[in-house]
DNA sequence: CCGGGCCCCTGACAAATGTCACGGCCGGGA
DNA sequence: TCCCGGCCGTGACATTTGTCAGGGGCCCGG
């Protein structure tokens, strides 16, 4: 591509280190990538990032200590000339909205052909925008969350799977009220159930974020 | 390793294509190491492999068509001299039992050192078995599921998160039946929900199968 | 043969869950 | 200014869920 220039450097965060590495051997293979910087959790990416300077930074959103769509927001805000390409699986179409408002440059699902990544790291690196098309389509459907603020807390603090005495307790609030909210969140996912209403909301990345 | 023998043929099996391509990647850096076949879904594993006659399968847990443990059962009677690798995300003890009652040679999971996988496929291949020395023991310990089978069964049904009437129609059963097995699968798991059974049952592997 | 485990069902009960109607507090826009 | 919507709370209610104590049928191993 850019015949001798300075190689593209990489940061890779993926929490399963075999998928981790495997990316940096598929990277490697680009003689314009170079990756200078791998991590596991999502609360090392800006301390490394620091230490290295990559140009790209590749997220995986779910990991250990800070999710992808955080650690992208942090990094956009200690390293703004760093661009973000956040990954992640198959089927969450919710999670590039949130990923595109945090900063990110682009957003591809882990099911997309192997050769596409290398494309869609130098075009971010460019300064291009990179989406998967298919994923595109199905957020503007979903758009964004319903949920109020307290309930996405709630049904957040939910998922351990608790009582509602214990939930009340967590939150401070009153046994009744998170019952109001539990209700409201899962008239407005559809759900027929807590656990249903959890699912659906956390399928569609309505449970991210502080 | 073995100076200009025949590379050990490999196909690999992981609905993430990313993933795959990159582990494909990872593993053609190996002098010794060939992939014949890739595939994204359980139930393309035997065709593919009576295509192309690989030395080492490596499949993943979770696939679409058919789990990586059925797929392995599969495998082993269709091609007895292919041996099997199973990969799975970490934390998931209970499936190692039953990928080696499938006949699996080795057991790796997601976050090993890369550098070990290309060893692991070797081992294997050579006949040894690989597991992985974190997860042995915590197997040991968790062991073989205390679920019965219809538990098991109900408790998979359960997944969708539908309500007990459903359950007990999907299932041809009484509603009572169903509230007992539900009720018996809570106390073996040592939950507290019908919910948070499903969850510790699947995170022990105790949901895979028929 | 008997005992024990699993399966299926019944019926009844307490507890948890989900829904509804209500009122009060606040902040932002018409 | 008033009104509306989000938020918090109350209380009451129907439904669902989880538990328990039974009873019968089946099959297998002692």
């Amino acid at each position: 591509m850019s015949g001798g220039a300075a190689p593209i450097r990489l940061l890779l965060a993926d929490d399963q280190a075999l998928v981790r590495g495997a990316l940096a051997a598929l990277l490697s293979l680009e003689e314009d990538l170079t990756v200078v910087a791998e991590v596991g959790r999502g609360d090392e990416v800006v301390p490394e990032a620091r230490r290295t300077a990559p140009d790209v930074a590749l997220l995986d959103v779910e990991m250990p200590g800070m999710d992808g769509i955080a650690a992208t927001t942090a990094l956009r805000a200690a390293l703004p000339t760093c661009r973000v390409l956040v990954v992640t699986t198959f089927g969450r179409p919710g999670y590039l909205r949130r990923a595109m408002e945090a900063g990110a440059s682009g957003f591809v699902v882990k099911d997309t052909p192997a050769r596409q990544l290398a494309d869609a790291v130098r075009r971010v690196h460019s300064g291009l925008r990179v989406v998967d098309p298919t994923l595109a389509a199905e957020t503007l459907a979903t758009g964004v969350s319903p949920l109020t603020e307290r309930e996405t807390e709630v049904l957040r603090t939910a998922r351990g799977g608790g009582t509602v005495a214990d939930l009340a307790r967590a939150l401070h609030l009153s046994e009744g009220t998170v019952r109001n909210h539990l209700s409201a969140a899962i008239g407005k996912t559809g759900a027929r159930n807590r656990a249903d209403a959890i699912r659906v909301a956390e399928q569609n990345g309505w449970l991210l974020g502080e």
